[in-house]
DNA sequence: TGTTAGCACTCTTTTTCTTTGAGTGCTAAT
DNA sequence: ATTAGCACTCAAAGAAAAAGAGTGCTAACA
């Protein structure tokens, strides 16, 4: 700001690499990390004096801050960021590390969501963190078939299947019993009506006008049709799972009680920050807004098909995540869930 | 013990309804009781100093216990038992809790399963506890149907619906496309071979038998049959369920690390509680075994059908759980359940 | 000019000591 | 049998003191 030559030499490669050591220290004792403890480290050569000088500037930077005069620094918001984008230094993955994550995707049936699914529970194993999914959007998920299927007395199970090989049912109570000959003009009907349309697209209007065009059937099979719309709902809502909840109860720098309301509307308030609209890896800190759960941070990262995004998978933890793990990690594994669901794809097209 | 007219005299009126007052204080407030609040109810007409006197007496018969010399006196285990079996007045329900009661068992297919989960929800809502949900026994749950519906290139989705109104479904990935006589057969040896039997049965042995005798069709449907396993499976394993457990995080008296711990394999701790030899509303404590989470409780009501077993609910709170109000909500919701239950089948037999 | 040793200073954390107060148990009186 | 009175106990809260970690600044040094 105040001499150009300045803004050179506050980035000077010392100045990062304390920078780097200082949120490195942080991340795994979550104590203030004082000169003493940098200037033990082997590849910085120069005394705890010279630190305390570069860490001043540090922290009028933004970079990082004192909870108190005497204390050590502890990283900024901003010395997050730029740890993330430029200093840390992301592991390679060992071959044994690979293998392991490629053993949690040995799912029977690949299908993106499973992967996915498959890739999320690992994810928290590994990192003791809660992860975050987002199942393929209803946007690109398309009805592909609709059944109903008797199994008792005026019971009915409706039944139905997307393109992403999803499943939902529902058990319907009808007034009477159908006919075969009504079952089958449903399943018809649905057949021509209904095949191809996105999941997203099933408005309540649109069975109105469904039930309307049904002529005699209207009476009996209207039920059935507001069932199939209730359907269409759930894969809506169901859209977004978060699991491994518990491991963020076990920190002790994490406040149990954000974490209940986190959950109880976790839903809203991680809609928004997968937005589709950012990079295919992104971390996003609770100080960016509509993060219920204070000093956490998500790092979400996208899965593509065809370019368009089949999903989503995100790790939520702590502000002083281990990075350097957890992004390989899931950058990783969405790698491989994306070349395995396009080799699914050749796989067919092969036949 | 020492002389046959204490024995008597230990459990006289006035004791019996100091106790129940130290208990119902320790309730609400959660901290030790001492002899000045009791003494400041309305219905106890002594001096403090008789309810110490009375108050020694029980703590050496093991009723109440002090945290330290200078304090009031908490239950103990037995106290709280004979609290809950003798000493608490359980309030009636009003009308309007009754209908409040009520409108959460109102959905649309009331079956067992989805009646108790209703109930569940609501409890867990209105106490403020963990619930616990066993649905019906896999021994009296039957396959009532088993269908194969292709779903895409080698996909098949497997359907098994249970007469306890249960429905699983599963994705299988087959190496060839079946043609409608293989799926036709399929169809038809499920219905013939499976069709009433308790998914409890459904052994891998019983499968390999089926394989065995499917003559020409084994090796194309063998792997469908591996699925049906794996979907009895699903519901022998599904059979427990908390919910709720946000509430018991949210509680200060209750260490949030067993809680975890608890959830890890709460299955597994949950199974013996729910035994079925006991009456139909038990009280298990912490203490009692087994339990994993210190200084709770857990209260158990059953839900029968025709005599049988048909589900179970219960809460799991704190020791100093209000039992006074949760005991009549569980088992009012019980009772309820198990007349909507049979009323169902009445409503069938009048058809 | 950049680096470093030295030192006074600050502020949290820990420890120790003191005070307070709720509640008891016992004794003697009713 | 009940109760008032009182000495006693012990946890919890508060105050004061000591310890310790880390800084910023100054002055010396290469």
């Amino acid at each position: 700001m105040y001499l150009q030559k300045g803004v050179i030499c506050l980035l000077d490669e010392r100045k990062r690499k304390i920078l780097a050591a200082v949120v490195d220290a942080y991340i795994v004792t979550g104590e203030p990390v004082g000169s003493k403890t940098i200037a033990s480290l082997p590849d910085i050569r120069v005394s705890p004096a010279t630190i305390r000088n570069d860490m001043a500037v540090l922290e009028q930077l933004g970079y990082l801050e004192q909870p108190h005069t005497s204390a050590g620094r502890i990283p900024t918001y901003s010395g997050y960021r730029l740890y993330i984008d430029e200093l840390m230094n992301a592991k390679e993955l060992s071959d044994e590390e690979k293998k392991m994550l490629d053993d949690c995707l040995d799912v029977d049936v690949p299908t993106a969501d499973a992967l996915i699914e498959s890739a999320s529970e690992a994810l928290s194993e590994l990192t003791h963190c809660a992860t975050v999914v987002k199942n393929i959007s209803p946007k690109f998920s398309v009805i592909t078939k609709v059944e109903v299927i008797p199994t008792g007395k005026r019971m009915y199970v409706l039944l139905m299947i997307t393109s992403s090989g999803n499943i939902r049912n529902k058990v319907c109570r009808l007034e009477f019993d159908l006919t075969n000959e009504q079952m089958e003009f449903f399943s018809r009907y649905m057949a021509e009506n209904l095949q191809g349309v996105p999941v997203d697209e099933l408005s309540e209007e649109i069975v109105e006008q469904l039930v309307a065009a049904m002529g005699t059937y209207m009476v009996t099979l209207a039920p059935l049709l507001k069932g199939v719309c209730e359907l269409a709902e759930g894969f809506r809502d169901n859209e977004i799972k978060v699991s491994g909840e518990k491991n963020l109860l076990a920190r002790r720098d994490i406040n149990s009680g954000q974490i209940v309301r986190f959950l109880e509307n976790k839903n809203e308030v991680v809609k928004n920050m997968l937005d589709d609209s950012f990079g295919d890896l992104q971390v996003v800190f609770s100080e960016d807004g509509g993060f219920v759960i204070e000093n956490s941070s998500m790092i979400v990262s996208k899965i593509r098909k065809d370019g368009e995004i089949a999903g989503t998978l995100g790790v939520i933890g702590p502000m002083r995540l281990d990075y350097a793990k957890v992004i390989p990690y899931l950058e990783y594994l969405t790698g491989r869930i994306t070349e395995m669901i396009s080799e699914e794809d050749q796989d067919d097209e092969d036949k």
